[in-house]
DNA sequence: TATTAAATGTGAACAGTGTTCTTGTCAAGT
DNA sequence: ACTTGACAAGAACACTGTTCACATTTAATA
């Protein structure tokens, strides 16, 4: 029979099986990932896998259903890598916040900063989330919550700023269309409720660059082009904040 | 004996074997060409090629040094594919500054439109480029040109816009630190020489955004996020547009 | 023109892959 | 104590890229 659903993660592994099973997975998993942060995705090897285990090739499927079983679960590992980090960048901004040091704009700076330092000591696995889809593919439904995550994180430093009034109001404020406004309206209605369109639109493209200039520099299409790509990054992300009127 | 350096592409082919070779060679690509575009570049297989043109697998060695030998030709023509897309596109730009049609800001929209249409038409060769870079990889010589082309065509409207005197100057202008200004030394001089280095710099984060754009909605990122990417990018490049002074 | 030499295509073979199925073994629940 | 289920192994199948020895056809040379 097929891997059965994963054992609850809820309740602690009751019997001896559950434990061991559980043990087998997370040690699959880690040589895995192993040979995904070494090699990328695509050489990711069922049968080499189980050689580095000592086991063979077909005792996998007790655990995922096949390769693209496998490299789902490490692409939601990947997700929630990624959210983890967002979310302890975000506190120490928050942290900081509570002491008053540093501006909106230097808080505004840390999860992005975060971002690009994972996926600079991870470049596969940020690949795994913003590279080519893979083929055996399709968003797991399980790496949405994770991304959420990361969307919650790096808006903290604004939705503070805006709760304490400290965002400056454009000026002269820029013309959303009713269309776009309705386009973006999962992003204004669950994550910054009350803020204003502009604000939202413009939170959106500071996503877009984050993801573009991490991507480009983590893919390597920088060569010949630009030297720093850190200092680069350093200024988009000021230009950004400027934007959105963090200060 | 391996593949011949390629018939020079100077001169027409002498003989009969030399032009039946290039057929081959075409044929070739043409239909490894379909392949990619329908399942992806992780699925190119050489017997299916075979196959599909009713040959040996091993025939195929006589004209590629094997499968990753293939997929960078593949590369490099979705490169020169998205270099001529961004040609025309900023030709067709610049027809219209000759009959004075639209402003600059307008003319500035034509390759970063032309940009995205072409990867959604053909998003598998839009992840050639910027996708996950493929194991057998390395950046093949070949695509710094067509890259070039494409930074060029995409600037176009931006120096002719500058010549003119037509571009509005940063009030107060952004400071750019020398380290800065070093890291991006290369655009300033071969792609944008004369402009000042602000605006280098926007152009650099112009472009991040984008491919970051380009790249979230071919690749998949703004489920459940945004509902209609394209107002998103039009936004995005006229807010970009903006930054740089175009109007 | 006859004869070399090179280029091309074939088919078999090897090593590797994901996946399935049958068989045996051991722990858990009745 | 016995039965049921999970687990592991190994063989097998259908693929894959790649190499090689061997024909055959074409071009260049003597």
């Amino acid at each position: 029979m097929p891997p059965t659903t994963a054992a609850p993660a809820t309740s602690a592994p009751r019997t001896a099986r559950e434990r061991v099973r559980e043990e087998m997975t997370a040690e699959i998993l880690a040589v895995a990932g192993e040979h995904v942060a070494r090699d990328g995705a695509a050489a990711l090897s069922l049968r080499s896998i189980a050689r580095d285990l000592g086991m063979a090739p077909s005792a996998l499927y007790r655990y995922f259903d096949g390769r693209d079983a496998l490299l789902s679960a490490l692409i939601l590992g990947a997700y929630e890598a990624l959210a983890t980090e967002a979310e302890q960048a975000a506190e120490q901004a928050e942290e900081g916040a509570r002491r008053d040091a540093g501006g909106d704009a230097e808080r505004w700076l840390a999860v992005p900063r975060a971002l690009r330092t994972w996926a600079l000591a991870h470049p596969h696995q940020w690949g795994l989330i913003f590279g080519t889809p893979v083929p055996g593919y399709q968003a797991p439904e399980g790496t949405v919550e994770p991304y959420a995550r990361v969307a919650v994180a790096l808006v903290r430093p604004l939705v503070g700023a805006h709760a304490a009034g400290r965002l400056r109001g454009d000026d002269p404020p820029h013309q959303v269309s009713d269309a776009l406004r309705a386009a973006v309206e999962p992003v204004s209605a669950g994550l910054l409720p009350g803020m204003p369109v502009e604000k939202v639109v413009l939170v959106l493209q500071a996503w877009t660059t984050i993801v573009g200039a991490i991507s480009l520099e983590v893919f390597g299409h920088w060569r010949n082009t630009v030297w720093e790509p850190e200092l680069l990054f350093e200024a988009a992300m000021a230009q950004v904040a400027e934007a959105i009127g963090l200060r």
